[in-house]
DNA sequence: CTGAAAGCGCTTACAG
DNA sequence: CTGAAAGCGCTTACAG
């Protein structure tokens, strides 16, 4: 539409110099005479001129742009994890290209879409790919894999302690005096999900309560489905006080059921929390997942590899919250590192020990 | 770290013919021996070929790859207008590069950050820029505005009618026999939100009720600074029994607010659908916006014009669907565009009229 | 129907 | 300190 945009060229012969000079200045490094370097940057500034990282890419063989795979950005979680990594790419100077592989569906597709353009790396939230396959890519370039079930023997991991989570939200549960506690989850296949089950599963029997089959729900990955199912599971809980959702998106589907079956009285705890949960009936309390601190760890990671850090395998924990909203306990506090609650916190929340971020180094 | 990848010229090698002849039989259109072709064909195969889309763009001056400027992934409209956009793109084949501009700033830093990339188009969600720069950028390349307050003269649009949304609203609260009925917001320069503002004065007046300044709230972008902001005002507003918050982030807020000064009898009525909406106190009824219809439009409008449709700007505005949670009213059946409330809405729903999208040709 | 050649915008040894 | 030249992987007139 309007004219050619300028080039490298434009900007020599400006200058007066050649494209090699003027390259040279522009990108620092080798040394050129202060006279040419000035006529060069000042060209450069009057002409508007703005490299082409495809031309540089093509010709280096490295790129700067960076991908990103999200299995679905409708999940709030992944939204926010992605925001944040965008933001720690920006502030660097890089782009993001994006692939989704859609719910519940391998990153895989994802991957390779991106794998035709030489990124410098990948960023892949969310391992349901078989080992197999993420060896292959994570030896084929820089690779951090983001909400993996369990580190990987030999990529970057940024993970968060699912089991711990588990556990922990479950003995909160068992500390109100609650023994009848319900599970819900989405799918088994969940490997992220399946071990926040084994944490409730392993603080009932420390606690010496049964695990019981029927009180273990898994409700599908949809919202309206997971609202149809706990419909039809929630008449069965009858000495259920307590229940523990270990995904997101099953939650509001849980409550509905609940609130047509009149039972709002029981606690419920989920895995990330949400704004509206201080405003549920019955209110939510949550062990909060901290979306920026996981996608800027993932991005920073991620960048001291394409710079060439060249180190075993790194797995880094975040750090969840326990958000307790429940009536019983004291206030005690609001967490700092918690993503943003509102205000109503304040006066809602008790947070759990702190543990620092943990970084482990593993032989690869 | 691997080897190098397949060229086109290994490919060629290997069928033994010319890069020319393979890039035309790869690329398709030109004519082609058949033996040639399925030599070439196999070949490709057997190396697992995959061409360079750099080095094409390069060449050809024209990139697949589409740009997607996102004022902040957070917000969660925005995250699912990207991913009907990232999806829409991806059943094309079409990677998509993004850049966000950080809540409340202009999207004038992203949409730089594409420009030295030669996209093919770009798809701006949010128009906070000035329309001088949105001219300039929208003139040098396929361009689509999502979320503009107002169709732009010389660019396509994807638009929803905030004004008659907020009218909507509060007609509806007006209908229930509501007659003081508080206004939230974030701030009156945000152009989308200032024009519900709008609709619901404009619906008080013809109701020949009052606009009270002192019921209309600026609570800011923030959700914890919109909760404490609300904390203050909602002590003052002694005979509102109803509100209606044009903005997503404000309304959990609200909620809070309402909860500290025991008036949870207040009818809320709220822009966008939220999951947890059928299980909060009070229960939020809403003016859903489809964010999937938006973005596949946009993504599709974008399309069109990269494909060389050359017609005067488009304006497409995607109708919104009240979701009505109040308990008054009887249950007319679930809407079927509506973005996935989760059945909870089975019973909870009426749904406003539905207008088809509709698609105004200006003058541009 | 096919190949040799030029060129997209850049970087980088190589000579000077 | 500087420039001419080659080349990254592709496409596309141009000849044949």
């Amino acid at each position: 539409m309007t004219s050619r945009r300028t080039t490298l060229a434009d900007v020599a012969t400006a200058a007066g110099v050649s494209t090699s000079t003027a390259s040279r200045v522009l990108n620092g490094g080798a040394a050129v005479a202060e006279a040419s370097a000035v006529r060069v940057r000042e060209a450069a500034a009057t002409l508007g001129y703005r490299l082409n990282p495809q031309a540089r890419s093509l010709r280096t063989g490295r790129d700067t742009t960076i991908g990103l795979v999200v299995e679905d950005f409708n999940i709030a979680l992944f939204a926010r994890i992605a925001s944040a990594v965008v933001a720690a790419a920006e502030s660097r100077g890089v782009h993001v290209v994006i692939a989704t592989s859609g719910t519940g569906a391998s990153e895989q597709r994802g991957i390779e879409a991106l794998a035709s353009r030489n990124v410098a790396g990948l960023v892949v939230v969310e391992g349901r790919a078989g080992t197999a396959y993420l060896d292959h890519v994570g030896h084929t370039r820089p690779t951090v894999l983001v909400d993996a079930a369990r580190p990987h023997p030999s990529i970057d991991t940024v993970t968060v302690d699912n089991h711990g989570g588990g556990r922990q939200a479950t003995e909160r549960l068992i500390a109100h005096g609650h023994t009848s506690i319900a599970f819900v989850g989405s799918e088994p296949s969940a490997k992220t999900v399946y071990r926040r089950y084994e944490g409730y599963a392993e603080a009932l029997t420390a606690a010496g309560l049964p695990v019981r089959p029927e009180l273990v729900a898994w409700a599908g990955l949809g919202v309206a489905e997971a609202t149809e199912s706990l419909r039809t599971v929630v008449p069965g809980w009858q000495g259920v006080t307590a229940a523990f959702t270990a995904v997101e998106r099953t939650t509001a589907g849980l409550l509905v059921a609940l609130a047509e079956h009149g039972r709002q009285s029981v606690e419920v705890m989920c895995f990330d929390d949400m704004d509206l949960g201080a405003v549920t009936v019955p209110p939510l309390s949550a062990l909060a997942q901290d979306a920026d601190t996981i996608g800027r760890c993932a991005a920073e990671m991620l960048f001291e590899r394409i710079d060439g850090l060249d180190l075993p395998a790194r797995h880094v924990q975040v750090p969840l919250q326990l958000v307790d909203r429940s009536t019983a306990p004291p206030h005690v506090g609001r967490p700092t590192t918690l993503p943003e609650p509102g205000r109503a916190a304040d006066r809602l929340t008790t947070s759990g020990p702190r543990h620092p971020a943990r970084l482990r180094q593993e032989e690869g």
